[in-house]
DNA sequence: TTTATACATTTGTATATACAAATATTGTAA
DNA sequence: TTACAATATTTGTATATACAAATGTATAAA
């Protein structure tokens, strides 16, 4: 019975998720950018100026990325980022967003502004805080 | 300052999601499934004997496929799942999960209770019930 | 009956992802 | 100072996914 109630919860939370992750990336495909490419466009957005190494991005990504390379090769290629070599540890590598990063960046703030209030527009914001105060408590083996 | 609440619950059921995926799929793996095969067997074993045809799977899907055939196609080389073509409608394929497939699925259903007790272990009943009875509000554009 | 349209599935292709192995650089202990 | 381990990133490869186009079948209209 209430493993019954839990396999609905966890297929709840799964299919939430899911079509969340589907209507970002309809957004986002319209600048020609995936979920994980817009995320590390954002943490360099963060770093206010300071560049990041890979595993700094790594850190930050909202799930476990298993090509960082590769993903910031697009966005170089694109023009949105940059990479130079650290001069202090020459394994390491500095990542930085560049002008037209962050005007990508600024012309899609405002439309995932709308998207997000579009997707919780029935939930008040006593729902809003009690879905992020339960979800926390969501445990994994895989990471924190 | 809602906006806020908006963005970190949007993160965090996007962030819940991924966390969940990842742990079912290193379940599944242990079996050498993907999510979207697994769920595929669980229609089938749904069906009671009856057959389904493609688009039904994809109906039920958890999350949009964008290529049945070759998911199934999967299953078929492992033994899991047949394939008919149906008689009253050639346009249409019939699919059933085989012996096989129910005794893989029979040896997965434990551990995959352990798991999503495990994964829930610290929500108690009525966090569970007010998670489902939240996230159903969730709207979205791409389907219902 | 031919033609067009809708339906159900399959195939082609480009891109993304996962995972393991390889490379390059640095730190450290003998 | 050499050898070994640790760190940071990159590359190879196999598999998965998205999307569009193609195929095959059925239905309906002229």
């Amino acid at each position: 019975m209430e493993q019954e109630t839990t396999r609905k919860t966890v297929i709840s939370i799964l299919k939430s998720g899911y079509k969340i992750n589907d209507e970002l990336s309809s957004l986002f495909k319209k600048f020609d950018l995936s979920i994980p490419q817009f995320n590390v466009l954002r943490i360099l957005r963060g770093q206010k100026g300071k560049p990041a190494n890979l595993s700094t991005v790594q850190e930050h990504m909202i799930h476990k990325m298993s090509n960082t390379t590769r993903l910031i090769d697009k966005l170089i290629q694109k023009g949105f980022v940059k990479r130079n070599i650290c001069e202090n540890n020459r394994r390491k590598i500095e990542v930085y967003i560049t002008n037209s990063g962050l005007q990508l960046l600024k012309s899609i703030d405002d439309r995932l502004d709308n998207k997000e209030s579009f997707i919780l527009e029935n939930l008040n914001i006593e729902e809003k805080n009690e879905l992020i105060r339960i979800l926390s408590k969501i445990k994994t083996t895989q990471y924190n």
